[in-house]
DNA sequence: TGTACATCAGTGAACGCGCGTTCACTGATGTAC
DNA sequence: TGTACATCAGTGAACGCGCGTTCACTGATGTAC
């Protein structure tokens, strides 16, 4: 999925050469093993092979590292998200169950991106980059509402932006609580993926919006 | 609401009488501060006034006294949920959207008990009690779901332990993206509860259940 | 009612640890001429 | 092509700090007789 554990290039002289994007995968590798509280600054310089003082050189401190992490992760969200609305061919129906099932599927494939972005406790806005990235990621969400909205009667056309906010609740609330990797997930009797499906399901019948 | 800030007794010899309770009100108020990674049992013990020593009499260590603050907070939890519902008078309906209302309420008003028990990154099942105390919660939800697919037509009544699920999803993925107390806070361009009751109730009626 | 004693809750000093941050420094790189 | 020099990325040692945890201890409480 992503470049998560490679270049960690073994020989290197006084300069790293990529110091910054080795510290990314640091924080990456020990977010994913102990979670956003466990990380530190210091941790992650010796994770790159690297002095206590040489992260000081790209991030102003820890936070600043988590903010970038953390919008590195929208990006490849929204990438996701992107691929899995596909335009919303064949049928924007099918397409926003796919849209569901890539939002599960990235808190299950990237926990340390999940983390960075929900779950470590950096405001949505501490840095323009991370709610550059933060709003790019909900825009698709947007769209493959607006999208929707128009199979509803025109009578009764419910806000796009509303809608948006519904889907994103549902996805996220099941990421929160059954799919997220540490040890607060809880027990689901049944398939989280079916779960997310059914609800989106019953809610845009809930619209007037039907498949065909 | 709870009794937080109280029985700061002031004078006291030798024996606290009331520490285990005392630390748990200093723990609640170091995590609304901070947050309950922010949370330290040093700082703790020195919040009720006493040796860095002492809360070991009370607790194992600083999760036990995590899990024995989010097992608190479930039974303030469960009993505000019960409250809400009302044994669903005068109609589930109202009883329902009055339970949604009252999750959000939690969350706003006691947020270190919200976030100790969704945040904290304990696990579900640390302790019995809290496995219990959560169990007891969900069981709320549990209930009033069965007494809502009674009102669905016959022919396609759903389980109520799916719809129980989505109630929670919708309720949690609103509380932790647009309620919780700390930076992490998303804005909204609506009311919360208001997205979430139009939520409920869009999701209702796509199950078929409609107010009379 | 009084005394002896067991139990228990809290003390305070100490420890080792890892963190965040700083500092003057040094080795490598690139560029002007 | 060669040399001088500015710039920059990383060093390594040091600091102060607060944490978690332990230890032998001591003061208070309650109970048996």
């Amino acid at each position: 999925m992503s470049c998560r554990k490679d270049d960690m290039r073994e020989p290197r002289g006084y300069h790293h050469g990529n110091l910054k994007e080795a510290l990314v995968q640091a924080a990456l590798g020990l977010i994913a093993e102990k979670g956003p509280s466990g990380f530190t600054f210091v941790e992650a310089a010796r994770v790159a092979g690297v002095s206590p003082a040489a992260p000081y050189r790209h991030y102003k401190d820890r936070d600043q590292l988590l903010a970038d992490v953390a919008s590195r992760g929208f990006m490849a969200f929204e990438a996701a998200l992107v691929r899995a609305w596909d335009d919303g061919k064949p049928h924007p129906f099918d397409a926003m169950v796919r849209l569901g099932q890539a939002y599960l599927d990235f808190a299950r494939s990237e926990p340390a991106y999940y983390a960075a972005m929900f779950e470590s406790g950096i405001p949505a806005g501490g840095t323009p980059e991370l709610r550059l990235a933060g709003d790019r990621a909900f825009a698709v969400l947007r769209r493959a509402a607006e999208r929707l909205v128009e199979l509803a009667p025109a009578e009764r056309r419910p806000p796009a932006m509303m809608v948006a906010l519904h889907m994103w609740t549902m996805a996220h609330g099941i990421a929160s609580l059954f799919v997220r990797a540490d040890g607060a997930r809880r027990a689901l009797p049944m398939a989280a993926d079916e779960l997310l499906e059914a609800g989106l399901l019953v809610y845009l019948s809930g619209l007037g919006i039907a498949r065909t």
